[in-house]
DNA sequence: CAGTGCCTCAAACGTATGTTTCAAACAGAC
DNA sequence: GTCTGTTTGAAACATACGTTTGAGGCACTG
């Protein structure tokens, strides 16, 4: 075929293995012999292993981000001028990732959780790639929820955004073996668009919570 | 010395190493040159790698799950029979892993990433150890979490768990890094107590949200 | 002082990794 | 068919890893 279809192999294959078992704990050798190609291909059509990683993320993140930009478009519009509430501006980013073509059944989890690992892991190629090439949709994420929380402090605010991602990040990088936990214990399945239905209101409730910084709430009679 | 400190010097690069890359990204050649001992120094002491990161969490979480156990035992008793509220619930952990004796300055935040990276990283190892030696103060808290939280459905608390798990271990693991940009973007300075303080409230939050489940928040007119 | 047990050291071992090489196979154009 | 640029193949490369080895040091006992 014309563009050969090596590279996608490679990609598919590496995405799923970097998911199961993190970037360093993934050899060249695992992703080449799972997509049936030649060793040397990865460097051939990538460069180096970094670079695959990093395709890898663009494959999904780039019409991913445009996806987000639209969906970003339509939700200020239809609140012709006020700011999205909180809730609106969760959901939009969240329908925005369950609704992107999945190529697998797998699906949005292999990228959640791949997600998760590149907040996690160290590896600061990654982070600096993310970086520059996902600014802006990132930016104007962070600017809706601003102004979807005028009362909170500029700290307080900072502070739960990152108690936001971490939930997020956390929860999507080892939602497999959460859901196999899950699974053995109570005999419930669960997909990924449940558990973002669980996480949105857990995430605006904390966002949203009082600061009543009760620390010493000791010593008080238990409340029911 | 009759304990030969190599044991302990060993331990406390390893310790930081590993919070600062990761399991698989710290080789022994690392800790063993910034730890300045022989090489073999690490199998001689520990038997292997794996047997060392196990050290690593055992030298700081078992005087934890110790002080843990004492504080629930208090929490418990101040009560009277009632169960504990969430948020003393919560407190009581978090206080006391605040507490505890920090070898360095950077103290638990060293810790939470690791136990961050624990839950993350894929180490089929780890996780066993893990789930053998402190099964019993994690079930316990539990236990207080069920408790506090009867308003909940076995499968929305197990989730919420996760969830609080996440905005923890990850604001934690990178507390450092977020205090710097804090410090540098707004000029405010930040202890760990301060974000434990402001991460209760969140979780606290998050926990008890009613469970709206309010997906299709759109075509509504945004709420100010 | 000889001997014993614990520890350290430099060096090596075997294996796995990412990357490179270069010849062979292939496709499309003339 | 022949040429040309692109892709694949098997093999090797250099390096880094975790682990093992065996000689040496050091403190203590008899």
């Amino acid at each position: 075929m014309a563009q050969s279809d090596t590279v996608d192999r490679i990609l598919d294959a590496a995405e799923e293995l970097f998911a199961d078992r993190g970037f360093s704990e993934t050899s060249l050798r695992m992703i080449t012999s799972k997509a049936k190609v030649n060793l040397a291909a990865v460097n051939y059509h990538f460069g180096s292993k970094n670079a695959l990683i990093h395709a890898v993320f663009a494959r999904f993140l780039t019409p991913f981000s445009a996806t987000l930009e639209t969906a970003f478009d339509e939700l200020e519009e239809r609140c012709e001028g006020n700011p999205p509430t909180l809730n609106q501006t969760l959901w939009a980013l969240t329908e925005s990732a369950v609704r992107m073509p999945q190529r697998t059944d797998k699906g949005i989890s292999i990228f959640m959780r791949l997600l998760g690992l590149a907040y996690t892991q160290s590896q600061g190629h990654l982070r600096k790639f993310l970086e520059q090439e996902y600014s802006e949709p990132f930016s104007r994420f962070m600017r809706l929820l601003k102004e979807a929380t005028p009362q909170l402090s500029a700290v307080d605010r900072y502070w739960r955004i990152q108690f936001m991602l971490g939930a997020t990040a956390f929860t999507m990088s080892s939602s497999d073996a959460l859901r196999d936990i899950l699974e053995n214990k109570l005999g419930v399945e669960t997909s990924v668009q449940e558990i973002a239905a669980r996480l949105v209101p857990f995430l605006a409730a904390g966002m949203q919570a009082e600061d009543t910084m009760l620390m010493p709430s000791f010593g008080q009679a238990p409340v029911a």
